[in-house]
DNA sequence: GCCAAAGATTGGACTTTGTCTAATCCCCGG
DNA sequence: CCGGGGATTAGACAAAGTCCAATCTTTGGC
């Protein structure tokens, strides 16, 4: 699951993004683990070694990268929103108790009997949560 | 799908919350709309004719609420919390335009293929949200 | 009905997540 | 090698929500 300088470059070219240092380091974090993170938690990872990217950037380059589909955003914690690297379609399960994000396959899940939508509407995903949380 | 102030505040005792002024009026704002309201929209509504409610109460109490059952949290839009009065199993559709919430019956939809929980896990809810937006 | 204790409410300071801006920097094509 | 457009930056700002200590209500026992 991890990508090499190359690939992580002809990456972003696929997507229309200019591979700046920056983005290149942090499409590394995102790509290199199969973690939801929140910017916060990429705005340090980044930093580790040498403090290079701000968080202007951090911010920045996950919108970017989120508007060319290349990560796509959790929206399950109020507080904070997660990036998942996946953007197979996917759901996912959620640890009230420990924040804890994971997987579950598309093919594992199946929704029955959607809706009719207004006319002029298109759906642009479906996301299911299972929160889930200790007995 | 309006209520009365007595059958208000029998609603809050039986869910073992005290009946005080204020949330009597919050749960006025929430019950007496079928609509998904956020914090500050009930701050507003709340205070409409006299202000008498805090920011700070607004908050405890929706809280509270949420805690005893009687209200849902949708998590929908990473900016702020939207409120549910309705606690029955339904799931949403979220115009991602316009914010606009509405309600999807749960027996419209089905969910097949639940993944075997960790042992020790329960589940606490399903969620689905599907985002929809003009074409 | 009255009183004290328990609980609720309050303004305002504070925190956190994320955005904006204007200045600077860097990289690429010519 | 140079100029300009895009990228990056620090820090100010904004919005949602929490926390606190002081004050005010409710309520249950008499």
């Amino acid at each position: 699951m991890s990508y090499s300088r190359h690939q992580l470059i002809a990456l972003l070219r696929k997507h229309g993004i200019a591979p700046t240092h920056q983005r290149l380091e942090i499409a590394n974090v995102l790509f290199s683990r199969c973690e939801h993170l929140a910017a916060d938690q990429i705005l340090t990872l980044v930093n580790e070694r040498h403090a290079e990217t701000s968080k202007a950037t951090v911010y920045n380059t996950l919108n970017l990268f989120r508007d060319c589909g290349l990560i796509r955003e959790v929206i399950v914690d109020p507080k904070r929103v997660f990036y998942d690297p996946n953007t197979q379609p996917h759901h996912h399960l959620y640890n009230v108790d420990t924040g804890e994000i994971t997987d579950i396959p598309a093919d594992d899940l199946t929704v029955s009997g959607m809706p009719e939508l207004p006319p002029g509407m298109v759906t642009e995903g479906v996301d299911i949560v299972v929160r889930i949380r200790a007995l």
